[in-house]
DNA sequence: TAAAACTGATAACATATGTTATCGTCATTG
DNA sequence: CAATGACGATAACATATGTTATCAGTTTTA
């Protein structure tokens, strides 16, 4: 099996049951797009096409907001899936950009290799459904966070979960990731 | 048909295509709950085992944070489902309870009745995929507004998305969804 | 390799927001 | 109907957080 597909071949499986004939035929569709540092896969505003599937490297999901500010949304890292959900499935225009933070490898799924899947694999629709469960933990888990935790509980937490995100993502981007301000996160990191 | 289930049919059917057939031997398994005001019908750390449809009335859903503060998540209004949806799914002590604010008639959606008709219902794993990406589409939003939206600029879309919001809901629940106190909801409010 | 851009720390100051307490009004309840 | 509690406004004060500017070290780029 190609090497970049090993991983999304688990990640999937781990959702349905998904047999060898179904995954080449399925398999065969996806596209791989490298990507260089700092180079934008997802403008806000475009119609968002495609769910990534990080191979390698490392996607900040962000948007600007009416004041001109980026807020970083989240991180995606390796096997991991990156996407506007919303825009992907809705296609309407995308409230996010998409950004590599490093030299990073993707697997491109595009909405009608999804839309197929619903019927063509035996367990597409609950491929979606799960999918869509996912997603929505994360961000269930996101909102938690931002209700009960203080940004300095929220970044001991990242850390803790994430433990070399200092070393491959800059500062100002975690703080833009807990909405507070750079020049906080890093008045709170020296202070507790 | 029963007329408590008129709304609640017509709110999946235009999720997905239900036949008559369907339709009835499916409602047979709803079961209807009446609350009142006040009352509690799902207490966090308890796991949560239905879906709540609102027919009439209002429901609240909140959490004790580690302070001990009350945070309220969202409100429930008349034709839409409410529930802790990853306790629900996932069959693990809920992070929220959900009250009733006014006396409140629900329509219960058991999980094994949602996942039995992802094999009864023609189109139930669909079903299963449009209500995750439902609540995914309301939790994105929600992100996304307290990232993006100050305090004052929440509560007047709010209030122009329910203007009747102020009359049914008491403004220090309204201060604990928006996450601020409601000493300072009230002083935004009175200097706009 | 030199210039430019990026990054994180820090200080000084301004603003936003929380906390506590008080008060008057209104609704609930025994 | 009287007592109690819920509710919202307000004041005074404390704390959290933002903004702007500066600086030094590092990385990127031409």
């Amino acid at each position: 099996m190609n090497n970049q597909f090993k991983k999304i071949h688990q990640v999937i499986s781990s959702y349905i049951e998904i047999n060898n004939e179904e995954w080449i035929s399925y398999s065969s569709k996806f596209r791989v797009k490298e990507i260089r540092k700092r180079e934008i896969i997802l403008s806000q505003g475009d119609i968002c096409r495609d769910v990534f599937f990080v191979v390698n490297g490392l996607l900040r999901v962000f948007f600007v907001d009416n004041d001109g500010e980026e807020k970083t949304f989240y991180f995606s890292f390796e096997n991991t899936f990156s996407t506007d959900y919303e825009s992907f499935l809705k296609k309407i225009p995308s409230s996010y950009s998409i950004q590599a933070l490093e030299d990073t490898t993707v697997v491109l799924m595009s909405f009608e290799m999804l839309h197929d899947g619903y019927k063509i694999l035996s367990n597409g629709e609950k491929l979606g459904r799960l999918l869509a469960e996912e997603y929505f933990f994360i961000f269930n888990d996101k909102v938690q966070a931002i209700y009960t935790q203080s940004p300095i509980v929220r970044y001991n937490n990242l850390t803790r979960k994430f433990p070399n995100i200092l070393q491959r993502i800059p500062q100002h981007y975690i703080a833009s990731y807990l909405n507070i301000s750079s020049v906080h996160l890093s008045r709170l990191k020296n202070s507790q």
